[in-house]
DNA sequence: TGTACATCAGTGAACGCGCGTTCACTGATGTAC
DNA sequence: TGTACATCAGTGAACGCGCGTTCACTGATGTAC
C-alpha cells in the first residue's frame, strides 16, 4: 500500500515534471515570438517532442498559455517582493528603476501580462486570475509606500504607480531609430519623473 | 483637356471615397472585435460588398489596417486639441478626465493605438507613422503643461504623463465583476490620483 | 522464470477550418469611327 | 445613330497555408498468474 502510494506519487511528479518541460519551452517561445504568432507547433518544436503530445498534458492551447502567464506573474512578483523588502527607507526610484529593467530584459512576462490585460475574450476564472496576480503586485506597491510614510490611503497610490510604469513600458517599446540601449535609458528617464512626482507629499 | 482633366479628379474623388466606405466599415469592426480577429472578410460584410473588392483599393491587409489606425490617431489627437484649446489655465484633471472618458467610449481607437505599440513586428515605415502620431499628442500635453506654467522643461512631463494616462487604459480595463461604468469611474479616479501629483511644482 | 495482458506516453497522419490573396470572368460604361 | 472595342469595378471560386485538435497505432513498462 505505502509503496503503492509512493509510485504514484511518483508518476505524479514525473507528469508534472513533463509539463514543466513544456511551459520551459513555451516561455522560451514566448521570449523569441510575438504572443499571437505563438503556435502549439512551435512550442512542440522548442520542446523537442511531437506537437500532438501536447494534448497528453494540457487540454487546449489556452490552458498552457495560461499556465505560463501564471508562471511569469510568479517570476514579477517574486522579484518585485525581493526588491521591495530590501529597501530600508522606501526608495521608490530604485524600486522602479529595477523593475523596469527587470521588465525589459524579461519582455515576455510584460508581454504576456499586457496580452491578458488586453484581450477582450477571457473567461471570467482567467481575469480573476490575472486580477490575482495585479492584487499580489499591488500589496508590493503598498509596502513600498508605507514604507515611505505616505499619510494618504496607499491603495491607490500604487494603482497609480503600477498602471504609469505599465504605460512607460508600452507607450516608449517602439521608440525608432533607437537602440534597445537608447529606449531603455529613455524609458528609466521618464519613469523617473513619475517616481519624483510620487515623492512629494 | 479641361473636361479630362475633371473627369480623372472626379473618378480619383470616387475613388478615395470609396476606399473610405472601407475603411468606415473597417473600424465599426474593430469597435467590435479584438484587433487580432478581425478579417478582410469581415470587413467586406460590413461595408457590403466581396471580400475581393477590398484589394481595388488597398494591397493587402496591412495597408487597410494602417489607414484605419491613421485615422483613429488624428481622431484622438482632433480631441485632445479641442480639450486642450477650450482649458484657459491648463486645468490637467478636466483634460485627463476627457481624455479618458473619451478613449473609453472610443474603444476601438485605444486597443488600435496599444496595438501597434505593442506589435513586435512592424515595419520601420508603420513604426515612423505611429512614432508622427505620438509626437503630435506629446505637443498638445506640452500645450497644456505651459499653460500651467510649469518651470521644468514640459516635454518629459508630457512623455510621462501620456504614459500615466495609457497605463490607467490597460491596467484596468479587464477589472473583474464590475460593469462598465465601475471601471471608466476607477480609471477616472487613479487617473485623477495621477494628475494631482503632476500639479504640484 | 515465463507468458498473457493492461496501461499509457509518444507519435505521424489526417481533419476541418478560416485566413489572405489571386484568378478568370461578367457586365456596365465610355470612346472611336 | 449604330457598332466595335477598351476599360475597369465587382465578384464567386479557388489556391495554398498554418492552425488547433483528434485519431489510430506503436512500443515500452508494469502486473497477474
Amino acid at each position: 500500500m505505502k509503496d503503492k502510494n509512493t509510485f504514484a506519487d511518483l508518476k505524479t511528479r514525473e507528469k508534472k515534471a513533463r509539463q514543466d518541460v513544456i511551459t520551459d519551452a513555451a516561455e522560451r517561445v514566448f521570449a523569441v515570438k510575438p504572443f499571437s504568432k505563438v503556435s502549439i507547433r512551435d512550442i512542440a518544436r522548442e520542446a523537442g517532442i511531437s506537437h500532438a503530445s501536447i494534448y497528453r498534458y494540457f487540454p487546449d492551447q489556452q490552458s498552457l498559455f495560461v499556465e505560463a502567464f501564471i508562471r511569469g506573474a510568479r517570476e514579477i512578483v517574486q522579484f518585485l517582493a525581493d526588491m521591495i523588502r530590501n529597501s530600508e527607507k522606501g526608495d521608490i526610484e530604485k524600486v522602479s528603476e529595477a523593475y523596469l529593467t527587470y521588465l525589459i530584459m524579461n519582455d515576455q512576462y510584460f508581454r504576456m501580462m499586457t496580452h491578458f490585460m488586453l484581450d477582450g475574450t477571457l473567461s471570467a476564472e482567467l481575469i480573476e486570475k490575472l486580477n490575482a496576480a495585479e492584487r499580489q503586485i499591488f500589496d508590493q506597491f503598498d509596502i513600498l509606500f508605507r514604507k515611505m510614510k505616505k499619510r494618504e490611503p496607499v491603495r491607490p497610490l500604487s494603482h497609480a504607480f503600477f498602471a504609469a510604469l505599465n504605460g512607460v513600458l508600452i507607450t516608449f517599446r517602439n521608440y525608432p531609430g533607437r537602440s534597445k540601449d537608447a529606449v531603455r535609458q529613455h524609458m528609466l528617464k521618464i519613469a523617473k519623473v513619475i517616481a519624483t512626482k510620487f515623492l512629494a507629499e
